[in-house]
DNA sequence: GTCTATAATCAGATAGAC
DNA sequence: GTCTATCTGATTATAGAC
């Protein structure tokens, strides 16, 4: 995941990875068969880490609530696993080649399950009409940005690392003016 | 810059550079000496470009208004300009070892007054007070968003294109979300 | 299964004719 | 300046000893 975090898909080497592993090169091949394949393997640990970490969006409990919490998961993923976030990232980027129909058919449903429960939440007269697939967009690039341009945030901020009091006012000010934007102002 | 866009840096061959100007490989390496060289190049067009779309965030108007106009050259670069977008995405992705020190200052220079317009808003009671720095990222996130992530903004919205009115209503959603969130309820 | 040595390929860069 | 042919190095992948 190092390997193609840093340098890319076509950038990283079979060498790289070996020596990051510590390991004969041939050995990688061994297990893996070809580089394509380890990087397949990796995309799908990405996704099932995704579905682990992130908070689902249900229609149950207090809207606020349910944002909340599905921002600081978001937040808390980018913290935790840059190294996830920007391989997934850098395959959209590029096209997103090597993202089987599946994957894209199960990141198809997951949005279509949430934007029905922000249009319900809006038809229940609980939310400020919003269009709930670009609420969701927002709030995905939002979070994502963190751990994307984690080399932006640390030139702009001037540190050499993002402090943890970073990531938790980052989540702090998305729920603030997300909630606010939303007309959910809860505490 | 299409090239680098699709395969990123190290994906990209000179030869397919070559093709897509349809010239010979070797008069790519005679005009700009190297891979890397045409590389830096694209690179400082897409800053420059980015310096002459943007509007600027100023104290002068109205918040809403100055607010709004930068949303909408954002999510109007994304929408123009989705391969420059991309290779910025990309190279910051992936740790941006390509920006020179006096990009990565003319960066931290723009944010600083952009941070500083927002506080002062803040300090002058225009805005509810939330953190200006996240509030920018806020707003960079989500319109770049509709570059980076194209494929899977697509993949979401289940067509070929997204169209000129999924841009407007993206703009529009942002602008809402984040006046509202901003305390910034004007027209 | 593990590893050393090597083959095959591909891409960046150059030489040199025109 | 422009182009064809070629060199060099790096990288994926394999052969085959242990």
């Amino acid at each position: 995941m190092k390997e193609f975090a840093h340098y890319g898909y076509a950038g990283a080497t079979v060498q790289g990875i070996a020596d990051r592993a510590e390991l004969p090169k041939p050995n990688i091949i061994y297990y893996f068969n070809n580089k394509q394949a380890v990087y397949d393997k990796v995309l799908l640990n990405i996704l099932k880490l995704f579905q682990e970490r992130l908070s689902p969006i249900t229609a149950e409990d207090d809207p606020a609530q349910v944002l909340k919490t599905y921002i600081h998961s978001k937040v808390s993923l980018a913290r935790d696993y840059p190294a996830a976030c920007r391989i997934f990232a850098s395959e959209i980027v590029h096209g997103g080649q090597n993202l089987s129909p599946n994957m894209k058919q199960a990141m198809r449903k997951w949005a279509n399950r949430s934007t029905t429960v922000f249009q319900q939440w809006v038809d229940e007269g609980k939310m400020t009409p919003v269009d709930p697939t670009h609420l969701l967009f927002m709030i995905w690039g939002s979070s994502q940005f963190y751990a994307d341009y984690e080399t932006q945030v640390k030139t702009v901020i001037n540190r050499k690392k993002i402090s943890r009091a970073h990531y938790q006012q980052a989540a702090e000010t998305i729920c603030d003016i997300v909630l606010r934007g939303c007309g959910l102002n809860s505490g």
